[in-house]
RNA sequence: GGGGCUGUAGCUCAGUCGGUUUUAGAGUGCCACCCUGUCAAGGUGGAAGUCGCGGGUUCGAGUCCCGUCAGCCCCGCCA
């Protein structure tokens, strides 16, 4: 019996009509001589109800329909009798009265419910995730990723990008992430890399005069995972020809606010701002700050060498710094709230953590004894508190006051409530710095790719402080999350020598890694530029879900295991010879 | 590589100070029977356990200790 209608689809306009239905069993409701089944399809549930006045032989079959038997029905939509009707279900006036059933296929009890409103652990999510699949939350994320994906399609399309496809099989990419590598066959002792991202070929399509790319390309990574990383993800790729910042930006604000609006109806709001990344390091301490709330980091640091309280002297002495946030509200936190809040602070890296409740009499802190009436009034006034607000302060080197404050400010948003689910606050972080440099090999790194184009401001410092120079690279941050990030490249042979040499790459080593680019660049580069959006990231944030597993079908688990299929896995000793490959295993103790 | 949380019935969980508060329970699912308007259907009965695994302490371990495995979160890593 093949299918005329999705069970989902069933309205009212349908009443009177015959109807062939197939789908899966969801729930059954057997009274003996009436039985409910709400059969499911990707579209929803309608109610099917097999009675002896329609078949008293489709009635007798049906009471062998178990969970998540696939059926087919034959049968004619009715309107529900008075009473009946279901608010619950887009279905709920109408049902189909059975008169033949086909059991298409049986099925074995599932080993978790698709019904319950408790939650499957993960691993046996993971395991029979052809199971999972079906269950409403990964049906609608995959819907909301699919149409995600054809919106971005759409509008790129529109603005004039061509898709275009690059090669998996590709050269091994000396720096960045660790490979993924595939034995050559053919060519015994020589491996491609799965390629990081398509970085090194999206330029070489601008020098082929492909002008604006992009490609919904799958990105692999040899790293370990987190809640919001998987070794393959997506990246929207894209590269443009002839391009400045702002046209970057405008391109990709309106691409973002095309995929909200087109997928979940949702009005971001463009342009977005911009922040410095030394802005952002100074207000947020991160460089991808959650702005949905305020609650901006507050500096201390020229207070603290006058002050008694010898933590905050000492560290002004180091060039370290002193720095605060201000939880609104929270000033009735009990002392051991606060030593939790210390404890946490603590997981984070910063020594201690100075709070401050602030009350109609002044502040009442462990260390106000240390400090005049005048300095307690001064720091209340850097912060512009209000009695019944807490003051939570960091002083330690820049780096942990930044990276301490940070998880405190998160931390404190949550528990304040500021967080409203499904709010998106976007932002551009611009001008990272081109080089930072490496403490355990005296040396500079690249921040973003050697192909970053330095500030035309910051030219000269070059050759003289290279630490200084900015780069034209950027990061679109929503909700504390990196979204997309991306620059302006070198097209030019001497800057880009420039780069080399202050990262320490030879010209024979830039000739051996990147030949084939930098070859490319002396027959006609035009400028370019480009920035890839993380397409997880920005599904997660259209479904809400706080995790890229839920996005993705065969997701791998920390470990970088898929438990449905059990890979990796070993393989025939004939494929290895095949390979020319021999393994060396470390020996069990 | 490191830190943290978790692991008991198919699933979700409880299990107190280590003990005749059990023969390790509950809800749900499962199986059988009854049942014509349910929608988390209802009723009666039943089956269902390597307490992740290994070792140790003890008269006695689901419970304490050590190790190990797995899942999750984080650090490192992710140009």
């Amino acid at each position: 019996m093949k299918r005329t209608i999705r069970c989902g689809e069933v309205r009212e306009a349908h009443i009177g009509q015959e109807v062939v239905l197939n789908g899966w069993v969801h729930r059954r409701r057997d009274h003996g001589g009436l039985i409910f089944i709400d059969l499911r399809d990707r579209a929803g549930l309608v109610q099917v109800v097999f009675g002896p006045e329609d078949s008293v032989t489709a009635l007798e079959a049906a009471h062998d329909l178990r969970s998540e038997y696939v059926i087919a029905v034959r049968g004619t939509v009715v309107r529900r009798p008075e009473g009946t009707e279901n608010p619950e279900l887009q279905t709920g006036t109408v049902e189909v009265r059975v008169r033949e059933l086909e059991i298409l296929n049986p099925a074995k009890t599932p080993p978790f419910s698709l019904t319950d409103r408790t939650e499957t652990d993960e691993l046996v999510r993971m395991k029979y995730r052809y199971i999972d699949l079906r269950s409403e939350r990964l049906q609608r994320n995959l819907r909301i990723r699919h149409e995600a994906a054809q919106a971005a399609r759409e509008f790129l399309t529109r603005e004039g990008f061509w898709e275009v496809e690059t090669p998996l099989l590709f050269k091994p990419t000396p720096e960045g992430a660790r490979d993924y590598l595939v034995p050559s066959r053919i060519s015994p002792g020589n491996f491609y890399s799965l390629p990081q991202s398509p970085q090194i070929l999206k330029q070489l399509l601008m020098v082929g005069g492909i002008d604006r790319y992009f490609q919904i390309a799958k990105c692999l990574r040899d790293e370990d995972l987190r809640a919001d990383r998987q070794p393959e993800f997506t990246q929207i790729d894209l590269e443009f020809a002839f391009v400045d910042r702002d046209e970057v930006f405008d391109v990709t604000e309106r691409l973002f606010a095309h995929m909200f609006r087109q997928v979940i109806g949702y009005e971001l709001p463009v342009p977005f701002p911009r922040m410095t990344y030394a802005e952002a390091m100074r207000d947020y301490g991160t460089d991808k700050p959650d702005t949905r709330f305020d609650m901006k980091l507050v500096d201390l640091t020229d207070l603290a060498p006058e002050v008694e309280f010898k933590v905050f002297r000492d560290v002004a002495a180091r060039h370290g710094q002193v720095k605060g946030i201000k939880a609104e509200g929270c000033g009735d936190y009990a002392r051991a709230q606060l030593d939790k809040l210390t404890e946490f602070a603590k997981q984070h890296k910063a020594q201690g953590l100075v709070w401050m409740r602030v009350t109609p009499e002044g502040l009442d802190s462990p260390v106000a004894r240390f400090l005049t009436a005048e300095q307690l009034d001064q720091i209340r006034q850097r912060f512009s508190a209000q009695p019944g607000d807490l003051l939570l302060i960091v002083a330690d080197q820049p780096a942990i006051v930044a990276e301490s404050l940070d998880w405190l400010r998160r931390e404190m948003a949550q528990r304040m409530g500021l967080i409203r689910p499904m709010t998106f606050s976007p932002l551009w972080v611009v001008d990272f710095p081109l080089v930072s440099w490496n403490e355990e090999e005296k040396r500079w790194d690249a921040e973003h790719h050697p192909f970053c184009m330095p500030h035309h401001e910051d030219w000269e410092l070059l050759d003289t402080d290279p630490g200084k120079v900015r780069a034209l690279s950027y990061d679109a941050v929503i909700n504390g999350s990196e979204c997309a990030s991306g620059s302006i490249r070198v097209h030019r042979r001497d800057i880009q020598q420039k780069v080399f040499d202050i990262i320490g790459v030879t010209p024979e080593e830039a000739e051996r890694k990147f030949g084939f680019l930098l070859n490319a660049f002396e027959y006609g580069t035009p400028p370019h530029g480009g920035i890839a959006p993380g397409f997880d990231r920005i599904v997660m944030m259209m479904c809400g879900e706080e995790n890229i597993r839920e996005v993705i079908a065969f997701p791998k688990t920390q470990r970088a295991v898929d438990l449905m299929a059990d890979a990796p896995g070993p393989v025939d000793p004939r494929q290895l010879k095949e390979l020319h490959i021999k393994l060396d295993l470390p020996t069990q103790p």
